[in-house]
DNA sequence: ACAAGTACCCACTATTTTGTAAGTATGAAG
DNA sequence: CTTCATACTTACAAAATAGTGGGTACTTGT
């Protein structure tokens, strides 16, 4: 979070949930808790340290759970707590734009 | 637009509209075309330079439409193309999470 | 004895994004 | 004749974001 006040509800969320991992974190929770490792290896291209650090902010933001078992070797669940369910669900219908229009998302120029 | 390919539908949508200004240009542009002061001064905070930038990223998505008038001193108006309503459509649900939400996320720890 | 696997942390570097200040053209107003 | 306004552009600086390679602790499997 950088801001303290908001122009907008749309300025506010994306402050939450903008930039290049955390919508896809919470996508990719969507359904099931996942372990680190498992999270890992579904969001894609992510480097272990990226997925830490946004997992954790999303945790101080109160948008995931952070269960950890005090085992070697260590195990730790994250899933949607219901705030962010609530903002899971406010992001599908962009999941569904981006879904519905991929090809011509795929087609614009880039540079 | 920096990838090629995408994991999922938000993944895409993500990358046309994120980014600290596009979606709040976008949603101050939803209910009319506006100039490019006027717009600027709607966004708040932004400068020139960004702005510029930004829309006219926007502009080659196909997101929104930029109409120059010839005259000086310039004139240039910004609407949003089909495409671009359609997108700010699926971006409501955001907005509205946020503006539900302002609160906690004005409350959140910032670091 | 030794490598593998887990979920990290730390220091350091690179890349990307954003911001700041200045300059440009032209005409109208004072 | 100087200033103001518009919608920019350019060069440069700063800040945010991302990546790399190393290390840790302990257990299980070879």
């Amino acid at each position: 979070m950088k801001k303290v006040s908001y122009s907008c509800g749309l300025d506010a969320a994306m402050d939450v949930v903008g930039g290049k991992w955390k919508a896809l974190i919470l996508w990719h929770l969507h359904a099931e808790p996942l372990r680190f490792g498992e999270l890992r290896r579904r969001v894609g291209g992510i480097s272990e340290k990226m997925l830490t650090q946004q997992v954790r902010e999303l945790e101080r933001n109160g948008v995931l759970h952070r269960e950890v078992f005090e085992q070697v070797p260590p195990k730790v669940i994250y899933s949607l707590t219901e705030f962010g369910q609530t903002l899971n669900a406010a992001l599908e219908p962009l999941g569904e734009w981006g879904h519905r229009h991929m090809e011509t998302i795929e087609a614009m120029p880039r540079d």
